[in-house]
DNA sequence: TTGCTTGTGATACGGCCCGTATCGTATCAT
DNA sequence: ATGATACGATACGGGCCGTATCACAAGCAA
């Protein structure tokens, strides 16, 4: 029952967006009356903040390997094929805005899944320093919107989302756009 | 009339999202017949399209300057300042689905506003080359979304927007996160 | 079996908004 | 003055909202 409800709400989200979401289609989809709908959730919010939760929850964790390199490349890849490979796709899409802008879904996703991603990404970069790989003065959460909000960028603003754009996100963290030994001192403001 | 029913649009879509724009709203609040809206526009999707057009457009140019630093921090703070400090704000919150999924709006933005970035931050690029600042085989697309793509993750998922961030962002990409002198040799398929 | 509780699918309700059609009116150029 | 055009207002059938009510089936206790 409520699994049903979830993958009908998931489909039609995919489908008509959220702002065309009828809960009278998840509930005939479904097979369920409009009121077992209500009865657990009790708005469209609910019900997509919960269906959010249980799609991202399993594409947070990066592998640990040997390779700095490696590590960062499964922090972009990851979320990247999440949005591309699987129904969290469709959904995040459809859900960005709400997201955004309504806090009953933004604050709880910003708490669970981002801050994961955030800390995910810290230990990564511990583990870089920690080698000598990695400056020692990184700057954790920069890095995390380094790393995977180009993703996001190409998810709502078009580019193909490739593993040869992901190296190359990479290789721009790491080495960086400066010539090397050139120096771009930051004016004192 | 135009005028009156865009800033209606605008005031209301800052106030309940797009999900919950109703055209009934935006009539009485621009007081005016919901029939003169159909008119013109024909379809909520189109009113937001013009609006989105309308309010983008001044924020895509960076002044030129003879620093290259300075340029590229022009590309970071300008797309911060248009959301932090402008209508166009709220309004690409409440339309960043309606854009990555419908499109309706998102084709013509893309093919305006995002490309227009991009042709900007290149530009950008270039001179920076020619000074001898930037690695000659910069990836203008790469660039542009290290340099944007943090500023719209923090708009959806949190974090200040600040002119410190904006300087952190362009330090990541202007230097990278790589210890000087240490490789990161990208492993062949 | 009987009786009670709980959760269900179905249905109906007033209310809001959709998109369209049709009014009478105000503002123009001719 | 005449005609055309665009307007605000209003009304319409239809869809969906969120709630209430119904009969019914499943589970459990005695």
């Amino acid at each position: 029952m409520h699994r049903k409800i979830l993958e009908a709400t998931r489909e039609l989200l995919g489908e008509e967006g959220f702002a065309d979401l009828r809960l009278e289609h998840v509930a005939a989809r479904a097979g369920v009356g409009k009121a077992t709908i209500y009865r657990r959730w009790g708005s469209k919010e609910a019900l997509a903040q919960e269906l959010l939760a249980e799609l991202a929850a399993p594409h947070i964790a990066v592998a640990d390997s040997d390779d700095t390199r490696e590590e960062l490349l499964a922090a972009v890849v990851n979320p990247m094929r999440a949005v591309t490979d699987t129904p969290f796709g469709p959904v995040i899409r459809a859900l960005l805005s709400q997201i955004a802008v309504n806090p009953t879904l933004g604050d709880p996703f910003r708490a669970t899944v981002v801050q994961a991603r955030r800390n995910e990404i810290a230990r990564l970069i511990a583990r870089g320093i920690a080698r000598g790989d990695l400056r020692p003065d990184v700057d954790v959460d920069v890095a995390t919107e380094l790393l995977v909000g180009p993703v996001y960028f190409r998810l709502m603003f078009g580019g193909q989302l490739t593993l040869d754009f992901a190296n190359r996100v990479v290789d721009s963290v790491l080495r960086g756009y400066g010539v090397p030994g050139r120096e771009f001192p930051k004016p004192e403001p």
